[in-house]
DNA sequence: TGCAACTGGATTTTT
DNA sequence: TCCAGTTGCA
């Protein structure tokens, strides 16, 4: 969590760590010649970093020096082209980047830096937002919704528009709403083109959600780019104003932007002078299409494949040069990477040689497989090859980490899980939040609500919803409702209920008086804890949960703590030479409450990943080995390390079940794994598993694809699939090597238009050598009519492969279509 | 109001 | 299998 502070400055001339070298081999700090700001680079490197006039676009291949590129060019803009730190906007997708970019420029300009904006698009956009409150008729105080808020919000709306939560559920709607706010349409718009009953209910529940967004003085993660968007749009002088500031427009993760992220770099830069001769902005946007792995969450890659469209006088610079792994886990990547379609032409390369084979095993099942990595964790390490931390292990999905700590914490391999439930995710640290949310914003009524009965305090469901309807009644808020309970002016509230939530207004507002007298949020969120008797209850427990839930808030108590005392240190660091700035618009005081809030909402943590360079970062180094990092593909973007371990490498698995029949998401899956492959210095290992146990039921799994396009002779096979002839039980079974070629459309044809794939097995695993029960449980035929006991009617429209293997498609009418495998005990019979 | 039993669903997740 | 969210009962 150490990056929580040092970003974005918000007052210039702040930079906590300058002098300090950053370790990234970058010349000293002071006053660089610009000569020496582009000495140790490759042509490509240099020429994106001396570019200048057009939009440039540079296509960064994973390991090519992507930062080293974008820091350079901002020390290069401010000591060769004389721009202003203050002409410099560089925007990234997460704090971690910023901070590093931060850091770095620092290390090459020193104090300068502080007057750029280095930020993530959120924190930029809540910082224009905030600014332009008034001319946006908000409050500049608006609470910041994260996903769990959204979908709390969401189910109220929900039950007010009587929505069946089963086929209108907060999550699926959510989904939908952010999509809209991706793509930029607004509520009306939405309703305007639903074109299905559900996108008609979604619309209006998007109508909905949003009015009491408004009423609780709050915005979702996608409202805070789309609201700036529409400023802009709406105030052509407000967008003037900040395009004359920022003559130096930096985008970092290109691929990653989503439409409504796109326009608003489009309305901060310009594409032509304004009426009064702001020419547009100077563009540079850093990315790569082959890592483009957020497509589920709104980023759309054909920003950066179409960027040349989008800025028609843009220049292109490849990078294509990789100074990270080995050719041999380069050519793989490449091969794998070469298989998605309609992609623009990329080969990495490295004169760091080939390295060793890739380290390739098949495992009978994950335990088998996890033991194997162990295994051989342990073995490099006893051999000197590498440190634990020098190690990490990827998987496809979160549950997959479970059987890998087992066997670590049988072997005593020491570990750390990256990912799964975040810090500021947990119950109780959102539950003491929101009492803080309530305290800043009073109109919050998410986090009201959240807060209501927590710890309980005998105000029930039915006493909500009371208060609730009032509050529709007389369209007050929710706040409001309350005051009014406790005046007796809610005649369907019985007494008690009455009193407990005289008591539930007491305690804020003597917490708020807190607030008000300038409290420090550590002692104000100690205050909380306390007074709710949130934390007596959890001492009191006996759960061993409870004993990690106090932890976690002490923990966030020392958040607060070192946020107070930080702010403090800077303001009289800077306070001297400084004094006499006004404080900016919008931007709250420092170390305040609001202060607080907004930093930790906007914060992910995976700022706690340990670095691998031996300089671990997390309080839990343990040994001079460090610690091996597990964690998901997603989460292991940006990051790299000696050894990798790519598990789980099966299809249904990874790639995963859901994408099978959908080229776009199979192409993106490919990108997934050309990700985790890059990600590789030294040595990489690629294993999968016979036989994993999914929902409690062992499903065989085939090769991943990508394991077969991988190309045969960078491949040492450790062990192998038995062979289809060994004449083993398990023959039958054999899933070898298919010809990989073309794999994907066959697929696609298969399993056409949004199937589902589901498979049924009913039989033990090889490993214990079970004979197959080979009985087909249904013999089907095209045409048959079925009834299953999860989708009802059916239609069987076709069949594939005989024996163990067969399969049937089949039509469910409205329950979709699904591919179901026959063998095992089928919750289906025929008609 | 609060607890226990039940049901259904189940990727990935920078902010 | 495991979790969260809902329902039914004291």
């Amino acid at each position: 969590m150490n990056t929580l502070f040092d970003l974005p400055s918000e007052s210039p001339g702040r930079h906590p760590r300058s002098g300090r070298r950053d370790g990234h081999g970058e010349p000293s700090a002071a006053a660089p010649v610009p000569a020496e700001l582009l000495d140790d680079l490759n042509p490509a490197q240099r020429a994106a970093v001396e570019h200048h006039g057009r939009p440039l676009l540079v296509v960064a291949g994973a390991g090519s020096g992507k930062t080293r590129v974008l820091t350079r060019r901002i020390a290069y803009l401010l000591a060769a082209r004389d721009v202003h730190p203050g002409q410099i906007l560089a925007i990234t997708f997460t704090n971690k980047a910023a901070a590093e970019m931060r850091e770095r420029v620092a290390g090459l300009v020193g104090r300068r830096a502080g007057a750029m904006w280095v930020s993530t698009f959120h924190s930029m956009c809540v910082r224009l937002l905030r600014r332009e409150a008034k001319t946006l008729e908000m409050t500049s105080n608006f609470s910041i919704y994260d996903a769990d808020d959204s979908r709390r919000l969401m189910t109220l709306v929900g039950r007010d528009l009587d929505l069946d939560p089963k086929r209108y559920s907060a999550r699926a709607l959510t989904a939908h709403v952010s999509n809209w706010k991706n793509e930029l349409i607004d509520p009306e718009d939405a309703a305007a083109s639903a074109a299905s009953d559900f996108e008609r209910k979604a619309a209006d529940a998007y109508r909905e959600y949003q009015r009491r967004l408004a009423q609780a003085g709050a915005m979702d993660f996608d409202d805070l780019i789309m609201r700036t968007v529409e400023l802009f749009q709406a105030f052509p002088d407000v967008a003037e104003h900040y395009r004359r500031r920022f003559r130096h427009v930096l985008v970092d993760e290109y691929q990653d932007t989503n439409h409504a992220q796109y326009t608003l770099v489009r309305e901060l830069v310009g594409t032509a002078p304004t009426e009064t001769g702001v020419a547009p902005s100077e563009l540079c946007v850093v990315g790569d299409a082959d890592q483009s792995i957020y497509a589920f969450r709104g980023a759309t890659i054909r920003n950066i494949e179409e960027f040349e469209r989008d800025f028609p006088d843009a220049r292109t610079i490849l990078l294509e040069q990789n100074y990270r792994s080995t050719q041999t886990i380069l050519s793989a990547a490449n091969a794998v990477i070469a298989r998605n379609p309609g992609r623009r032409d990329k080969r990495l390369w490295t004169d760091a040689g080939d390295g060793e084979r890739i380290v390739g095993y098949v495992a009978d099942n994950e335990h088998d497989e996890a033991a194997f990595v162990a295994g051989e964790i342990d073995a490099l390490a006893d051999r000197g090859e590498a440190t634990y931390s020098d190690v990490a292990v990827f998987y496809r999905t979160n549950n997959q980490s479970r059987v890998f700590e087992e066997i670590f914490i049988r072997l005593g391999l020491p570990y750390r899980v990256v990912g799964g439930v975040r810090f500021y995710e947990r119950k109780e640290v959102r539950d003491a939040l929101a009492y803080l949310r309530v305290l800043a914003n009073p109109e919050d009524t998410v986090s009201l609500r959240r807060i209501l009965n927590v710890p309980k305090r005998g105000i029930g469901d039915r006493a909500e919803a009371v208060v609730a309807t009032h509050a529709e009644r007389e369209r007050i808020s929710f706040a409001a409702a309350l005051r009014d309970a406790v005046e007796g002016r809610i005649p369907l509230l019985n007494t008690r209920s009455q009193k407990a939530v005289g008591g539930f207004v007491e305690l804020l507002d003597g917490l708020r008086e807190l607030v008000d007298e300038g409290a420090d949020v550590a002692d104000v969120l100690e205050a909380v804890l306390d007074r709710t008797g949130y934390r007596a209850e959890l001492e009191e427990s006996k759960d061993p949960q409870d004993a990690s839930r106090l932890e976690n808030l002490d923990e966030l108590v020392t958040v607060a703590r070192e946020f107070t005392e930080f702010a403090q240190t800077v303001l009289a660091e800077s306070g001297a030479e400084d004094a006499g700035d006004e404080p900016e618009a919008g931007v709250p005081e420092p170390g305040s409450l609001p202060a607080f809030l907004e930093r930790v909402s906007l914060v992910a943590d995976a700022d706690s990943i340990p670095s691998p360079d031996g300089g671990a970062d997390g309080a839990d180094g343990g040994t001079d080995q460090g610690v091996v990092t597990l964690m998901t593909v997603h989460t292991a973007k940006g990051l790299e390390y000696p050894v990798v371990f790519c598990t789980g490498w099966e299809d249904g698995v990874f790639p995963h079940l859901r994408a099978l029949g959908e080229p776009k998401e199979l192409a993106e899956e490919r990108r997934l794994a050309y990700v985790a492959i890059t990600r590789a210095q030294r040595r990489l290992y690629v294993s999968r598993a016979l036989v994993r146990t999914a929902w409690g039921q062992p499903m065989s799994n085939p090769a991943s694809r990508f394991l077969d396009e991988i190309p045969e002779e960078l491949l040492d096979w450790r062990r192998q699939a038995p062979s289809r002839d060994s004449g083993s039980p398990r023959a039958a079974t054999t899933w070898g090597r298919r010809p990989g070629t073309g794999a994907d459309s066959a697929q696609a044809g298969l399993a056409a238009g949004g199937m589902r794939t589901t498979s049924f097995q009913g039989f033990g695993t090889g490993r214990r050598g079970d004979a197959w029960k080979s009985t087909v449980a249904l013999k089907l035929d095209v045409g048959d009519r079925v009834n299953h006991d999860k989708y009802g009617l059916g239609t069987v429209v076709a069949t594939e492969g005989a024996g163990p293997r067969a399969t049937a498609t089949i039509d469910f009418g409205s329950a979709g279509t699904v591919r179901l495998m026959l063998i095992g005990s089928v919750p289906m019979v025929k008609l």
